[in-house]
DNA sequence: AAATATGGCAACCGCATCTAT
DNA sequence: AATAGATGCGGTTGCCATATT
């Protein structure tokens, strides 16, 4: 193939499709800390990127996204998650995935239909409702057993095991599994820090240090939040571009405390993953489940004011 | 060892919806 | 209100690695 930026340049105007590869990943985490998760379409018009807008942001909100549990396996209690709320809501993969946090509507989606082609391979060796006649037993246990009950593997890769010791033994928090690359050195500090704001910043200020968010909490009280950058909030809060309503609840029902909060994932928009970083599972556990039934939703961005 | 089947995943496509003008 | 462009979603395809025959 040779040097993808050759690449590039020999193409024109051509839109490339394929696999990304890591000098564009660089290019499109820097935009994103420059300007934030939008304006995709930026990357071509000023050609940075000979990629369509929305392949842009599919890389982004599947790949290069922080937090997300890049090659871990679903585990036991996601599987259920995803078993339950694909029977309520059928294949609203985006708003299951609103439930998962560090998963992705694609995520889900390839989870589910892996699980239906095996479990169709298995129906189509499963012995015909005669045979199961006189072996009913051993007909239910090829059938429902690996759909319904199976047992998740553990740490069965490298990767995975990479991915599960990053996990914090007592707040679970989930950190970017670790890839010795700029790219992902770019995302580290995606991942802690406010890497732009709301006016694009030079490539000369993407670098340490930044205040932490604890540092940050402290420097934004609630009442002064809407100072905080819609941008900073895009990335902490996994709020997609277009999420200006779900933004509109911070600081009183942030966007990290997710859409499924006190039980139900039917409230609220898209997007919305509960960010495990910086409010670890359990973090809410103490307070009654219904707490945030009581609160109202703070007006949109438009009518700030 | 080679061929085939399977699983997992990344990314594209078309359509729907939202937003700005 | 109409339109175009941007964004989001769900379905689908194709590639690659691994397991099985």
């Amino acid at each position: 193939m040779g040097d993808s930026r050759l690449e590039i340049l020999d193409i024109g105007d051509e839109i490339k499709k394929g696999r990304w590869n890591e000098e564009e990943d660089e290019v499109l985490v820097r935009h994103v800390m420059k300007y934030g998760p939008r304006e995709w379409s930026s990357l071509r018009s000023k050609g940075l990127l000979q990629r369509t807008g929305k392949s842009c942001r599919l890389r982004w909100v599947n790949k290069l996204r922080p937090n997300l549990k890049n090659g871990m396996r679903f585990s036991a209690e996601e599987e259920r998650i995803v078993l339950e709320l694909q029977g309520k809501l059928g294949n609203k993969w985006a708003r299951i995935a609103t439930c998962l946090p560090g998963r992705t509507d694609n995520d889900v989606k390839n989870f589910w239909s892996s699980r239906q082609k095996r479990l169709a391979r298995i129906l189509e060796r499963a012995p015909s409702s005669s045979e199961a006649q006189n072996n009913t037993a051993v007909g239910v246990l090829h059938v429902d057993v690996p759909a319904v009950m199976e047992a998740p593997k553990l740490s069965s890769s490298p990767l995975e095991e990479e991915s599960l010791s990053s996990l914090d033994n007592n707040s679970q928090m989930i950190k970017i599994v670790p890839k010795p690359n700029l790219v992902y050195s770019l995302l580290d500090q995606l991942d802690f820090h406010p890497a732009y704001e709301k006016n694009p910043v030079d490539d000369s200020q993407l670098q340490f240090p930044f205040p932490s968010i604890p540092d940050l909490q402290q420097d934004f009280p609630p009442a002064l939040a809407t100072e905080v950058s819609k941008n900073f909030l895009d990335v902490f809060g996994n709020v997609d571009a277009s999420d200006n309503g779900n933004l509109s609840q911070f600081p009183f029902v942030p966007q990290y405390l997710g859409p499924c909060l006190g039980g139900s994932c039917s409230s609220g928009g898209r997007g919305g993953n509960v960010n495990p970083a910086i409010f670890p599972d359990g973090f809410f556990s103490d307070f009654p489940a219904d707490i945030f039934d009581h609160m109202e939703p703070m007006p949109s961005p438009s009518e700030w004011g």
